[in-house]
DNA sequence: TATTGTTATACTCTATAACTATA
DNA sequence: TATAGTTATAGAGTATAACAATA
C-alpha cells in the first residue's frame, strides 16, 4: 500500500530531509529578507559578492559562473540586471578578448554594506544562535568534506551535452554550489 | 577595499557555505535527474510524493503547502501540472467544503515507484557514501534539531502581508521547507 | 471575519540551442 | 576545434492581489 519502500535505510533519509530543509528555509528567508533590503535576489545577491571579493581587479564570467547555480547563459542574464541597476560593469579582458571582466561598482559596493549585514544577521539567527559551536564545528567538518569532494568535479560551463547517468548528472551538479560570503 | 569585515565569524560562514553549497548541489542533480527519469522538476515530485504518502485518504492542499516551499496559490498552479498529467486527483473534502483534497492516482503511484529508486540510488552516492554512519547520525540529530526548530513557526499558508523584519522573515520561511520521502 | 483555494496579471527566470569571435 | 560570452525564443515558475465560497 502507498508508495515503495526506499532502499536508503531512514536514518539517510532524515539526514537528507533535515539537511535539505534547513538549508531550503534560510534560503528562503535570506531571498525574501534581500529583497526587501536591497531589492536583489539572493541570487544576484551572491553573484554581487562574488564579484565584490575580486575587488579592483574584476573576474571573469566564466568563473563567477563555475562557482554557482546559473548556467553561462543564466548569468549573463542576471549580470545583465546587475549592470542595469548599475551595480556592475563589464569590460573586455586585456589578455583574453573572448573573456569579459565585470567589476563592481562604487554603487555596487555600497550595495553589498548595506545588504550583508542583515543577511548575515539573519544566518546567525536562524542557524548559528541555535548550535554550539561545538556543533557548528562539527557539522562544518563533515559537511565541509563533502563538499570539497562534490566540487572536485568537471565544470559546469565546460558540460558538453550528452546522454547522462545518474553519475554524471551528480558530477554535472557539483558545479552548482552556491557562493556565500567568505570573511577572509 | 573590497567589501566590509562580515560581523560573524569565519566559522560561521564556512558552515553556512558548506550547508548552503552540499544542499544545492545535491538538489540540482536530482532535479535533473528526475527531469531524465519521470519528466517532473524535484519540486513536483516532493509535492508528488507527499500526496502519495497519504494513501488513498489524499491530503489537503493547505496541509500540502505548509511543508513545502511554495505559496498556495504556487502550490494551486502545480498539482495543476500534476493533474494535467493525470498523476494526481483532487476533490473536494467531504467534512470542510472550502478544502480540496489531493489524491494519487494509480499512474502517479507508478510514477513515484519509477523515480524514487534513482533519486533515493542520487542521494546517496552523493551524499552518504561519502560519510561514515557516525558522521551521517551525527549531522542528522544537529541538523533535525535546527530543522524542528525552524519549522515550529507560523505556518506560510496563513501567512498576511505586513511590514516585516528579520525575524518575520525568518519565522515565515520556516514553512518553506522541503519535502522528502519519509521510510516509514 | 477568517480561512480555503483559485484566478489573473505581470514579471522573472530558465532551458536550449544557435551564433559570433577569439585561442 | 574548443572556448568565452551573448542572444533569441519559448516556456516555466513566481509574486501579488483580488476573488468566491464556506466556516
Amino acid at each position: 500500500m502507498g508508495i515503495p519502500e526506499p532502499s536508503i535505510s531512514a536514518d539517510e533519509m532524515r539526514a537528507w530531509a533535515a539537511l535539505f530543509e534547513t538549508s531550503n528555509i534560510v534560503q528562503y528567508a535570506a531571498d525574501r529578507n534581500l529583497r526587501d533590503s536591497v531589492g536583489l535576489t539572493l541570487a544576484q545577491f551572491e553573484i554581487l559578492l562574488r564579484i565584490g571579493e575580486a575587488g579592483t581587479v574584476g573576474r571573469r564570467m566564466t568563473d563567477i559562473a563555475d562557482s554557482l547555480t546559473v548556467s553561462r547563459s543564466g548569468l549573463t542574464y542576471q549580470v545583465g540586471q546587475l549592470e542595469r541597476k548599475e551595480l556592475v560593469l563589464r569590460q573586455p579582458a586585456p589578455d583574453d578578448d573572448r573573456s569579459v571582466i565585470a567589476h563592481i561598482t562604487p554603487a555596487g559596493l555600497d550595495l553589498l554594506r548595506t545588504g550583508i549585514p542583515g543577511y548575515v544577521d539573519l544566518v546567525r539567527e536562524m542557524l548559528f544562535d541555535r548550535l554550539s559551536h561545538a556543533d557548528l564545528m562539527t557539522v562544518t567538518e563533515i559537511l565541509d568534506d563533502v563538499r570539497r569532494q562534490l566540487k572536485e568535479q568537471p565544470k559546469r560551463s565546460t558540460y558538453r551535452r550528452a546522454r547522462r547517468s545518474v553519475a554524471q548528472a551528480g558530477a554535472d551538479a557539483a558545479a552548482a554550489a552556491g557562493a556565500v560570503p567568505t570573511t577572509e
